[in-house]
DNA sequence: GCCCAGGTGACGG
DNA sequence: CCGTCACATGGG
């Protein structure tokens, strides 16, 4: 078991954060994590989290994939007082981190995620794992299994085996032609992820887009999640109602260069527990008026 | 049954 | 460039 104490790492407020599908929380209150072929068991705890793992194996997968070396409350800081929103939302996500997460299963999980809410995207996920990816095998030095182990997210070649019916059981409507078309684009090598991994933030997104169904919303989602470039900014549904509602029409990011994505997080997890999601919201946003300051074009 | 969900592509002005 | 509309499916 490793311990972590980190006031920027609540597993809760991670797994509610709409950015990771694979974090579920068991019936035990614990957190099962399926990343890496790997099962990890996770619990929550005051001001941190347990890793039920080897030391070498939290070094050597986990710490970087929950971007533990990145300090958040630098991210926190940036953010001035006056701009009243932005502070309350920073403040509740407090704990929040944007993950780095494997990038093929991010494009997927993306193309999927359009118009469907969060608890569907998650069952859509599930699904294309269970129907194409292998079983996970539990974290080097686990100290009790799981009841279940979950399964991996497919490859591109699995994906692609799978029939036309195998892929519509995965509720995955109309969206079906857009994950084949990827899965098909990734056999072919066009989606090597080392190759892309090269490209600079406006060039990666630009052939990102070039796959159908991958408009700008997705790839920025891809570009943040998938290969953690903390630039992307993606403009969805809550976003634009907070930039409408909170900012007539403009959130000053001029102060947050190269970390937008982190802010449009918090903005994104704020925004989103004011009503009917599910996830913490003991101190949801209150409809204050606009921030002061907060207009700022350019 | 109705409405919406971490949007996108096609089409017409 | 802009605005509008269809798109499959599940959950509140």
């Amino acid at each position: 078991m490793v311990e972590v104490q980190n006031e920027d790492l609540d597993i809760e407020k991670i797994a509610a954060s709409g950015q990771c599908f694979r974090l579920c929380r068991q019936a035990d209150g614990s957190w099962l994590l399926a990343a890496h072929g790997r099962a990890l068991r996770i619990y929550a705890r005051p001001g941190g989290a347990a890793f039920d793992c080897s030391e070498a194996e939290f070094d050597a997968l986990w710490k970087t994939y929950f971007d533990l070396e990145t300090d958040y409350a630098r991210f926190r800081a940036a953010v001035p007082a006056r701009d009243r929103y932005l502070s309350a939302a920073a403040a509740y996500s407090r704990g929040v981190r944007i993950l780095r997460q494997d990038p093929w299963e991010m494009l997927v999980t993306f193309l999927i995620s359009q118009r469907k809410s969060i608890p569907a995207i998650r069952g859509c996920v599930e699904a294309l794992a269970r129907a194409g990816g292998e079983r996970c095998r539990p974290a080097d030095g686990a100290a009790s299994a799981p009841a279940e182990l979950p399964y991996a997210f497919p490859s591109p070649q699995r994906l692609a085996q799978l029939t036309q019916g195998e892929l519509a059981a995965c509720a995955l409507g109309y969206r079906c032609g857009y994950v084949a078309a990827a899965a098909r684009a990734a056999c072919e090598g066009k989606l090597d992820a080392a190759v892309l991994g090269g490209l600079g933030d406006a060039r990666l997104q630009a052939a990102l887009e070039a796959l159908p169904g991958v408009g700008p919303k997705v790839a920025n989602c891809v570009l943040l999640f998938g290969y953690h470039r903390l630039r992307g900014f993606p403009r969805d549904v809550w976003i634009l109602r907070v930039e409408k509602e909170e900012y007539g029409g403009h959130i000053p990011l001029r102060r947050y260069r190269g970390f937008e994505g982190v802010i449009q997080q918090y903005l994104f997890f704020y925004g989103r527990s004011a009503d009917g999601a599910p996830g913490p919201r003991q101190a949801g946003p209150q409809k204050t008026s606009r921030a002061a300051g907060a207009r700022n074009p350019g």
